[in-house]
DNA sequence: CAACCACGAAAAATCGATTTACTCACATCG
DNA sequence: CGATGTGAGTAAATCGATTTTTCGTGGTTG
């Protein structure tokens, strides 16, 4: 093994080349694995490279090349099982080719989203894994489009015309949620979302209403729909049950969704499922050791990352062809939070 | 605005710089705010910078210089908030100073941790913020120190005799919960950890017996420590509660030990408070909407980020002395998962 | 008026690799 | 026997910046 010591400035390829006794392309050749190099010369130079501890230097390396070996990765927060899950797949899975992968939150704001696209396009990065913050018809999209980047957009979106997508099929898990739901006889059933992220929730809503609605046609739906942010949600689903609404169960359609409804039916003194049933769009480890477990779907994170690099990196390698939108199947678990609607007596407000 | 179409080469300093009519170096001074140029050419260069679009590749920049404006974080996983909000905020301190970071995570092994370190070492960077999986005393540091790499060590750490720390007091806010406890009456508590953390995990733990045993000399104080992993920790608590044991409160020292209580507790149908109490170090957004809500050690996130990137930076701009081991004060959020011993009625097993 | 200095800018070296173009020696072939 | 080919290797160009060195021009000064 390599004895140096600290402080020193790392060998270069000139120096385990004049160590070997050979240039510094033949040097290159054999890192390459190129196979037109002596044997001899071959092995002079893993000696030397093994004697001073050489290893390439990524930076030196990618300068040449028009597209570096460098993935960036978008994601709107870091702070969520999923998007957690979904940076450390990404990570697994773009070192595995050899490719740094870069991570950067746009704190669900679309301005950062475009200048972290920005800073992504000077280091020239062979290709963005971008989950829009709203939808991808935002400018960060725009913007990758206008620059000639290649990308995959993941999460939020449905379908592009430039790139190509990946998501959870939302629409078939909530048409589940609903066959369960109007199974467990539920007639009125409040649904909440967010309204910014436009398709990927209209997607879940309607996949759900549909259902709901094929099944019994008169059941009762109610939506509550926050613009951008999640506090505004909280307010509106107060006001909903102050005006004395009573569904026997909520559908929530996005993780913080859940958390709100839990934090008001706490507030309220409600509980699950006695009270008030309760299913949302998005798992978390937390769910099934609370009591009662909340039921939830579940998204393919893994798959959601694999086909998405997958994708990138077809197109990196020059693949052509009309952009590939892919949808993958969620797992409903129905847990503890979501009882049969004669459970639900209703309660003074 | 630089009107500028997508597929087309990127502009380089010499094509800003012949289009100014000026040469490579000044368009370079130019851009690094260099006050020895002639305003006029300065000007035209500013012209020709907006008409290209030009901005500076940081890759081709960074090559000069012997440490490049890149930071890397290696953290034990990112599918906790803590973790998440974490990396949310070092990137944005590292992006405040024309820093990148580059975000990787160890999953939870030493040997992994290693190599990520190796590869952040190839690409030269200027600093790291490590989360070692153990403690200070692991391979990676030791890899740090014999590189001559400069970082700091963040959170399962207490000090160390080449690198700077910061971390929670974990002592401080383990004796708040003692404190607690025993104020409210309970006499027998169990505590859950990990023992492969080993420093901080007993700081946590002598933090927590220390105080206790001052206020009430003979409390009783029962420890299920599993070595590496969580499964273990399940079973031994399984098997603990198994032999009849029935502490009045758990003090659970870190979040997947919580996790792992509630479960527990669920199998049994114990509901908290009234069958038992229960405090976890760090806290999650659900803890405050579940119910009972759970009571938790919250992490100063954003002060051991803040401090740690000062102090990263401190050194990479040669700052020298001792290394310096801070400790951030927690905050205890006591909720109802904690009740009154008294409430705690022994039940048949 | 010659020597000197200051200023601004250009030329050239540098960072550490990769890649192209070229050289040399030796073998093969018409 | 001269021409062509091929294997192995090297020098030099290149990527896109930064930094050091050099150069020319004017203005000051002894």
């Amino acid at each position: 093994m390599a004895h140096r010591q600290a402080q020193q400035r790392r060998p270069s390829i000139h120096d385990v080349a004049s160590r070997a006794g050979v240039s510094a392309a033949t040097v290159s050749k054999v890192m390459a694995g190129v196979t037109t190099v002596k044997p001899e010369n071959a092995q002079r130079v893993l000696d030397a490279v093994e004697l001073l501890g050489y290893r390439i230097d990524p930076l030196a390396s990618d300068m040449r090349r028009a597209k570096r070996r460098i993935i960036g990765a978008i994601m709107p927060e870091f702070e969520s099982e999923f998007f957690g899950q979904m940076i450390t797949q990404l990570e697994s899975l773009a070192e595995q080719r050899g490719y740094t992968l870069v991570a950067a939150s746009s704190r669900e704001s679309e301005a950062r989203e475009k200048e972290i696209l920005s800073r992504m396009h000077d280091w020239r990065v062979a290709g963005v894994v971008l989950a829009p913050v709203r939808n991808e018809h935002g400018p960060a999209a725009a913007f990758m489009k206008a620059n000639g980047m290649t990308g995959v957009l993941i999460d939020r979106v449905l379908s592009d015309d430039a790139f190509d997508t990946v998501s959870a099929d939302s629409a078939s898990a909530s048409a589940e949620v609903a066959r369960e739901l109007i199974g467990k006889g539920h007639r009125h059933i409040l649904v909440v979302g967010l309204g910014e992220q436009a398709a990927t929730m209209r997607a879940r809503l309607e996949g759900f209403r549909a259902t709901a609605r094929a099944l019994v046609p008169d059941v009762r739906i109610d939506v509550v729909l926050a613009e951008t942010d999640v506090e505004p949600l909280r307010a509106q689903l107060r006001d909903y049950f102050a005006k004395g609404e009573r569904p026997t169960a909520v559908y929530s359609l996005f993780l913080k969704g859940t958390l709100v409804a839990l934090s008001e039916f706490r507030r309220r003194g409600w509980h699950c499922p006695n009270d008030i049933s309760l299913v949302g769009f998005d798992d978390a480890e937390w769910m099934q050791v609370t009591w009662p477990a909340i039921a939830a779907v579940v998204q393919p994170v893994r798959q959601i990352a694999g086909h998405a690099m997958e994708a990138l990196f077809a197109r990196i390698g020059g693949g052509e062809g009309p952009p590939i939108a892919r949808l993958e199947p969620c797992k409903v678990l129905m847990r503890e939070s979501v009882g049969s609607a004669s459970l639900s007596q209703p309660k003074p407000t």
